[in-house]
DNA sequence: CAGTGGTCTAGACCACCTC
DNA sequence: AGGTGGTCTAGACCACTGA
């Protein structure tokens, strides 16, 4: 553990990287679960053989990158979803007015399908593999604000359907995260404008035709690997999509 | 320097933060300016009496932030808009097949006003405050992508005049921190689907009341102070919004 | 009070760049 | 060779939490 791989190797990568990659390891087969401490970094520093400040620099990284949070005199956790904070930074979501307290979600339907090519290409599937289809409504404060459509591998969510998901109190990727152990890190989004078609425009309650923001998300977990796809239309008369650029 | 304002004061902030804002100051009053290397860490070590791990973590926040970039063996450099990795934190525009090389900005008018209520809010100027407006095009491939309306305060941007602008060959915002000394940092965006005018649609080459992703910008300098506005409307039948969500 | 993360220091050595 | 940032260590002390 005191050696980089090799010093002018291409896989070389510094200590706290492969500490790192250790503490990534044990959040990937469930050692430590959403929400859980996770040993302090004295702890893992005498577990792995190296200084404190190796595993420091190691989980600075990871909570800068939302993976674990930590609070000082308690310890380090593994960040869940279940948390306001980690939850609006997936859903870039604000009224244009009052906030979003009231948010309710409405599941609306959800199916098992085949995958077509772009579904397959998008989650890395094979064509035809199993998928679950999933449409629901976001509410504030009894407005329709956004109407998702979301594609999910059928092998991670084997048992899912709309009861479960009406019946779940959580956020969707909650629910993802403590009932099916898949948990949502990092994902990509493309914008656009569109029309209205006529199924949308009836949901959120607008005139066919009208403008929509039509966001295409894909969502990975650990190592990049995709598993979501999600088309959102979101009604942007009383809401607009939030982003800061740094 | 060695001590903390007041132990358990509320302005308290630990030794790295005070060293960050002495080297945002001299940042702030163009004692380094972008492009420029600061002195290394050492020699802001002696400078500002600490060790040099505690300049190396105040730098560390500040590179994260992407205000400076440090390169391994040459130095740490004040970070400028001529760089492309810089431009696109700022332009969020990806184009659907092809990549976004051939980008050119064209800009169309410039001229003089005060501002109204809307602009002096927002740019936390008086109301009838003088205000530049500029408005240009975003063209890919001869293809035009963005038409921006921008608004600036008048006493930031002395001389800016249509000619500056057509004759530029940089971006804008390296404009505006070669010429102006104005360095961006920081922008809020907000996002809504809206039904194209007629302004807009010949400009963008689409049909009146076609949808277009109507992009908002405060964009901050040092201290979080508002100095540009701007409505971009963005064309997405070749072009659309990238975000990544971490 | 003991245990956690947070700060600060000093020193050694490595990797990279330039001359 | 000499300078820069990058890594790693060891140890001291501070700030926060909860029993």
């Amino acid at each position: 553990m005191n050696q980089p791989s090799s010093i002018h190797s291409p896989t070389f990568s510094p200590l706290y990287r492969q500490i790192r990659e250790l503490i990534t390891r044990s959040l990937e087969t469930g050692e430590w679960k959403p929400g859980d401490a996770i040993p302090s970094e004295s702890e893992l520093a005498v577990r792995f053989g190296v200084s404190q400040g190796t595993v420091r620099k190691a989980i600075d990284e990871m909570a800068s990158e939302n993976l674990l949070i930590r609070r000082q005199g308690k310890g380090t956790f593994v960040a869940t979803h279940d948390d306001p904070r980690s939850f609006f930074r997936f859903l870039r979501l604000a009224s244009d007015d009052s906030d979003l307290q009231t948010l309710k979600s409405i599941p609306l339907e959800c199916w098992r399908a085949k995958a077509g090519t772009d579904v397959a290409r998008t989650l890395a599937l094979e064509t035809g593999a199993p998928i679950i289809i999933v449409r629901r409504l976001l509410q504030c404060a009894e407005r329709p604000a956004v109407f998702d459509e979301i594609y999910l591998p059928g092998e991670l969510f084997s048992d899912l359907t709309l009861d479960i998901l009406k019946s779940s109190e959580m956020s969707l990727y909650h629910l993802f995260e403590s009932r099916y152990a898949v948990r949502m890190i990092r994902a990509d989004e493309r914008l656009r404008a569109v029309s209205a078609d006529r199924v949308s425009a009836e949901l959120l309650q607008v005139a066919e035709g009208s403008p929509l923001l039509l966001v295409e998300r894909v969502t990975f977990t650990y190592d990049s690997k995709p598993v979501e796809w999600r088309r959102g239309y979101y009604s942007t008369q009383n809401f607009h999509y939030f982003n800061e650029l740094g």
